[in-house]
DNA sequence: GAAATCACGAAAGATTCTTGCGCGCGGGGA
DNA sequence: TCCCCGCGCGCAAGAATCTTTCGTGATTTC
């Protein structure tokens, strides 16, 4: 997984239209590109197999799937020794209700993203679990209102 | 788009399946949910339409293309009336560093989630457009050291 | 108990995927 | 300058997949 791969006008154009579809055909995708099926498939497989696109995912409604309770969750550890840190991290792991999780620096050591389907149930996960796990300093809260924003990971210009 | 649809067992392997890998083809989502493909492609398709699904979406490497710093921000504001918060949302779209925020209720009212070339860039950003936006009070800033978790929205049940 | 509704699965045509191959373009080296 | 080589594109064809149509069986409704 190269660090610096030589990427040209075209394989940023296969990442926007991905980042934006998914599940777009290879000839839609080639058609938007420029070039056709074949060279543009083995450009998609080529960037797969570099790493520069990790993988695909459906977006899911959180809500209609009875999921109403969104947060994010900073967290303080008494000591952040590098096998304190991993211990935290492989922790996180294990709650189905942490859905990504970030070591930060900063005022926190971590950064959490939960979902769960209402409001007593993330409550009990942060009292009973996670600020009762050791080393566990401080835990501060924000529930979602709404999605501001929502797109991909990397901005794109408008080439 | 109801916000309780009713989904049987399949329905929430699909999803879970999709999630997983968004751009896995009909028949083999159809031979792991068990069933052919014909249903299961009438499935996803409710699926999108009732707006379970809400899209796809490839997910890129943000080191590998160069984008080395992903930072949250946290964002009070002075004054929290309704078309304050509307206006401080829109300013946010405009900004392509932000790549999602959210509303939130706690100690600061919107969670931007960040993503810059490099350090500089991510500094300019924040001292010229962020803290000099008006209406902005507070800026506390989380630099990510690494992902430490990276699962979908939805969690899903082992079944 | 009869009719209607619903979803599944087989089959077939349309579309897409995937591979193999020939061509043209651009960069060294004699 | 000319030749050779490597790279990537695009055509074409076979394989796989997508998508629709239709018949069947199960469940529900009246």
């Amino acid at each position: 997984m190269p660090l610096k791969a030589d990427l040209d006008a075209i394989d940023w154009k296969i990442l926007r239209e991905l980042q934006n579809d998914g599940r777009m055909t290879n000839v839609e995708l080639s058609s938007r590109v420029g070039i056709s099926a074949p060279p543009c498939l083995r450009r998609v497989r080529r960037l797969e197999e570099i790493g520069i696109i990790r993988g695909y995912r459906a977006l899911l409604n959180a809500p209609a799937l009875g999921m109403d309770v969104v947060a994010f969750c900073l967290i303080g550890l008494h000591h952040q020794a590098d096998n304190e840190l991993k211990t935290f991290a492989e922790r996180t792991r294990g709650w189905p209700i942490v859905r990504d999780a970030w070591m930060v620096s900063g005022e926190s050591d971590f950064l959490l993203h939960c979902v769960a389907s209402d409001l007593g149930t993330f409550q009990t996960f942060v009292i009973e679990e996670l600020a009762s796990a050791p080393n566990v300093d401080t835990v501060r809260t924000a529930l979602t209102i709404r999605r501001v924003k929502d797109e991909g990971l990397v901005a794109f210009s408008a080439s």
